[in-house]
Order: C-alpha cells, then structure tokens, then sequence
RNA sequence: GGUCCGUUCGUCUAGGGGUUAGGACAGUAGAUUUUCAUUCUACCAACAGGGGUUCGAUUCCCCUACGGACUACCA
C-alpha cells in the first residue's frame, strides 16, 4: 500500500447540540490525526434544511474547543477545499450526479410521495419481507429507467419534480475491511436504491459525504455505527464514480449505551437519569411543544475538560496497560484504531465522577481559584486570589465539582448561624464553653498565625484549663464553622485568621452557653 | 419482519486453546485522620446457552438466545 497523508474528518449536522457520542467520534478522529501527524477536519453537513437548528454550528465549534479538539481545516478555519459547508457546496455535487446517470449507475424517479407510500402499502399487504425501492421494485415504478426516453425529457422539460436514485444491482456481494470489525459483507439485494439527489436540488447525505470525501483526500473515515448499514452503499458510490482506488478506510465505532436498560443514549435518558449527554449547555425548543428547553452541559455541571476527555477516551477504547489518567497528549501518543472495541459500551456516571475528582486534584489552586471567585462574586462577597487560592487547595480533596466549592467553603465568608445540633448535643459542655472561651482570649496575642502555631497555642491553652484537646477539638470547629466535618482545622483556622476566629468563638460560647 | 453488528465481574475493560481469568469505577470491611473527605489495605464480583474441533476451550467454528443499529426525498 502507498503512503498516504493521513487526513480525517468529523462531519457532523447542525439539527442540535452536539451529542457526547459525536464528541468522542471526533476525539477519535482527532486523536487518529494527531498520532498519525494528519490533518484533522471539520465539515457541517447540512443537506438537510428542514433540520437546521440555528446556534447549532457555532454549538459544535465551541463545543469542540472546549475539549481541546482542535480543528486543523475546515469550518471555522477555512482552508484549500472551502467552503466546508455542504449547503454552500450544493452547486458541486450535481455535476457527480449526472455523471452516475451518463454511466448508467444512477437515474431518474418521478415518484409521488403518495406513490411511494402505495408502493410500500403493497409490498407490505403482500408480506414482501423487506419492502424497499430496489432493483426489483424500480420495474413498476415511474423512472427514467421505466419510461419512454420521450416521455423522460417531457417531464424534465416541464419541469417535473423528481429524484436521482442510485441503480443498485440486483445481485453482487459488497464487502469491504472495517478497520475495527474486520471484513463485512452485504448482499446488494439488501441494498435499496437510495435517493442521490433531492427534489429540491440538494444532495442527500450519501452523495454529499462521498463526494466531499473524495474532494478533501479523506484517508481515513471515522464514524459511529450507525453508518455501518449504509457503508455498502458507500462503497459503490466510490466504485460507481471511478475512486475505488483512493476509497478512505472505513471504521465504524461502537455505540454509546443508556447507562440503565438498552439502546442508544439520547438526550432523554440525561434529563431522566440526571446527567449532561451534551459537552455544553444548550437553549433550544422542544420540538412538539415549541416551548423552551434548557439542557445540561458538562461543561456547566462542573466537569474540567480533561476529564472528559480522558472518560471519553476510554469509553471503547483502552491502551491495554494499567493507565487510566490520560493527558490529550498521552491520548494521542498511545491511541490506535486497532484497539477500539467492537462492542458497545453503556455510559458510567459515576466513572465521569471518579475522573473529575482526579483531575480536580491534580489542578492547580491557581486554576481553580477563579470557580469560587465567580461564586463568592455572584453573593458580593471580595476577595483575594490568594485567599481564593489557600481555599480551594484545602476544599479540592474534597469536592467532585468546583461549583462545591462555594456551597463547602462558605463559612470562611460568613460566620455560622446555625450548628450542628447533634455535634452540639453529643459534645458541647460548660467546660468545652470555657475552654474555647480562654481560646478565644488567647487568640488575639498569637505570634504566629499560622496553623502550626495556632495549634501550639490551642493546645496549650486547652491543657492549662485541665481538659484534653480531643475533648475541645471538635467544638472548636462547630463553633467556628457550624459544621462537624470539614478540612485541617488549624489550616482552616489560620485562613480565617486569629482575630475572626476569636470573634466566632465569643458568639458561639455567648449562643450555646 | 429483513439485513448487518455485537455478547468477559453491576459498569468500563485486559487476556487468550492449558491463567488462582488481571485492572479500574461502584459496593463492602479495615487502617490512617480530632471529624468528614483524601490516602492505603483487603473483600465482593464475570467468560450468555447448546453443539462441535481438540488431549484440553472462556478463547477457534456452527446454532440458539439476548442486545443494538439500520430499514426516509434524516443525517
């Protein structure tokens, strides 16, 4: 085989937000690119028009941004074979058309809607297994192949509406080697004769896609299994127009799964079972109702691009070692076609959990920061980046999401009003009350705010009133944070610092007694 | 219904003619932690079924079951 420059594409349709199973399509595609030293592309196939979503694009565009998949060519960055848009490449695909019709592989239907329904009715009424437009049924159908030559160039001239349908064989086995699956076969009696070009002058998806691929150098096609059905038909395209020899290598990747029962994951199941199905969030209007809809987004839950990423990657695919933590760029240094896997996966939620938190651990305070900022600035509360920063580093062992961090972390923003009335009950005593009360006085004088010494002196203080640590500990924090659970408290102490410690302890020993 | 694709712990998966079938998530228990969380340790848990081929099959082949996709002038 020859050497080929490696160029991919993801080839989404503007009808809505962008899926998280069309996300990992294009991660594949990306990740394939990268490691390969392709081209990765971007290319809105939008032949249908009755489909068109408006914000959709710019959707994908951002959506694919903010997973640091990045677009080498294509929509949105232009390049040799633009435009990337197949509404605006209509006036490109006729010409192929019509070059399948000289051949003698394509033709003309002037089949009514209600023609073709009749067809179908009666293939039905006679329990014909697979009712289909085909190389058998096409005989009693109104086609170029059917009628008079005359009569053909009658109803063109007067401008009868009509279709370009592919002109399948009847009896020819098609096969092809799927990178992932191996050789498939299909009879082409299974094959109907699929609609090239629409009556309103656009392409449907199959010539669009064929010609496109062709147009770009597309090597390598990669795509979810819905399309393996039609990979047949794709095939003979190629073959019918002449460009079986540069034909890009097929693999189609397994489906994502509902977590729960069986079939594809859709956006209901996310609404149903609580959890994003889309990267972004998304304003739309539901389809039945007009009324509008808001969807959640990865994004917009708090999970950190990497995150998904790296779940993403893994949700049929593995590099066949231990590691499970992945950079993009270790993604791409171990990713390869071969070890996708042929079988489905259902989607884990509580997997997408595990990789956030680990991700969220490993970020820098500085990076995160900016959450609880955004936070603390919505409750017009001020504060520094560092105070920010000192928070978040001692919060994000403990939270699945930034957006905790402000529900966590409040109290060092707002004094308590309220505690724990179980903690209080269990351990809250007179002695506790004059401990923390000596505490409190004590405070003031600390020479080192830091949570080391804050501690020496806590201790100190404890033990001079006749009492162990242990026993004042956990009231200290209650008293300080309402809670009974919570991070290092001599850390959290020292954050706060001595003098609004010192103020909280007065009130909570001035409130509980 | 038809065509095609698939089937290893609850989930994501590794593996592959002879293995105690490995890892991760979740779950459970314990250790650490003033607490919670983290961390660490342990435990729990799988080759869909039936036929072949073979000395031997979870692995290869066939059938069945089950699941999925597709079956539009949608992509």
């Amino acid at each position: 085989m020859t050497e080929r420059k490696v160029r991919v594409r993801f080839a989404p349709s503007p009808t809505g937000p962008l899926h998280i199973g069309g996300v990992r399509t294009a991660l594949y595609n990306f990740l394939l690119a990268r490691k390969l030293g392709g081209t990765m592309i971007l290319r809105i196939e939008d032949t249908d028009q009755n489909r068109f979503v408006p914000g959709a694009e710019a959707y994908i565009l951002e959506a694919l941004a903010w997973c640091g998949i990045v677009i080498d060519e294509g929509q949105g960055v232009g390049g040799p074979h633009a435009p990337y848009k197949q509404s605006e490449r209509k006036p490109m695909y006729r010409a192929y058309a019509d070059q399948l019709i000289a051949d003698g592989f394509a033709y003309y239907a002037f089949d009514t809607p209600d023609e073709l329904d009749a067809m179908r009715a009666r293939l039905q009424a006679a329990k014909v297994p697979n009712p289909q437009y085909n190389s058998i049924t096409r005989a009693q159908m109104r086609n170029s192949l059917t009628l008079p030559e005359d009569e053909v160039q009658a109803l063109l001239d007067a401008g009868t509406p009509y279709v370009i349908r592919l002109k399948v064989p009847r009896k020819e086995e098609i096969r092809f080697q799927d990178m992932i699956r191996g050789w498939v076969v299909v009879h082409s009696s299974a094959v109907d004769d699929k609609v090239l070009m629409k009556s309103d002058g656009m392409p449907t998806y199959h010539l669009a896609n064929i010609v496109d691929d062709h147009l770009m150098d597309i090597s390598h096609v990669i795509r979810g299994e819905e399309w393996l059905p039609s990979a047949p038909l794709h095939v003979l395209l190629y073959r019918y127009l002449g460009w079986e020899s540069t034909m890009p290598q097929f693999a189609h990747l397994p489906l994502l799964l509902k977590p729960d029962g069986t079939g594809k994951l859709s956006k209901r199941d996310g609404d149903r079972l609580g959890f994003p199905v889309f990267p972004l969030e998304w304003r739309g209007l539901d389809a039945d109702t007009g009324e509008p809809t808001l969807s959640r987004g990865y994004r917009e839950d708090g999970y950190l691009p990497a995150a998904l990423v790296n779940f993403l990657a893994f949700l049929g695919w593995n590099p066949g070692t231990a590691q499970e933590i992945f950079s993009m760029d270790e993604l791409i240094q171990a990713f390869s076609i071969e070890r996708v896997s042929k079988s489905p996966a259902k989607f884990d939620q509580n997997k997408a959990k595990w990789f956030n938190e680990h991700y969220l651990r490993a970020q820098p305070n500085a990076e995160l920061a900016p959450y609880l900022l955004g936070a603390l600035a919505e409750h017009g509360i001020a504060c520094t980046q560092a105070k920010a920063e000192q928070i978040v580093g001692v919060m994000k062992e403990r939270v699945s999401f930034p957006q905790d961090f402000w529900q966590e972390a409040k109290y060092f923003f707002q004094a308590p009003d309220a505690y724990d009335e179980q903690a209080v009950a269990k351990k809250w005593n007179p002695q506790v009350a004059a401990a923390l009360a000596a505490y409190a006085e004590a405070l003031p004088g600390a020479a080192a705010a830091a949570a080391e010494g804050l501690k020496n002196l806590f201790n100190q203080t404890v033990e001079a009133q006749g009492m162990k640590p242990g026993q004042v500990l956990q009231m200290l924090r209650m008293a300080v944070t309402g809670g009974a659970a919570g991070p290092d408290l001599f850390e959290t102490l020292a954050i706060l610092g001595p003098g609004e410690v010192a103020q909280r302890l007065r009130t909570a020993v001035a409130t509980l007694g």
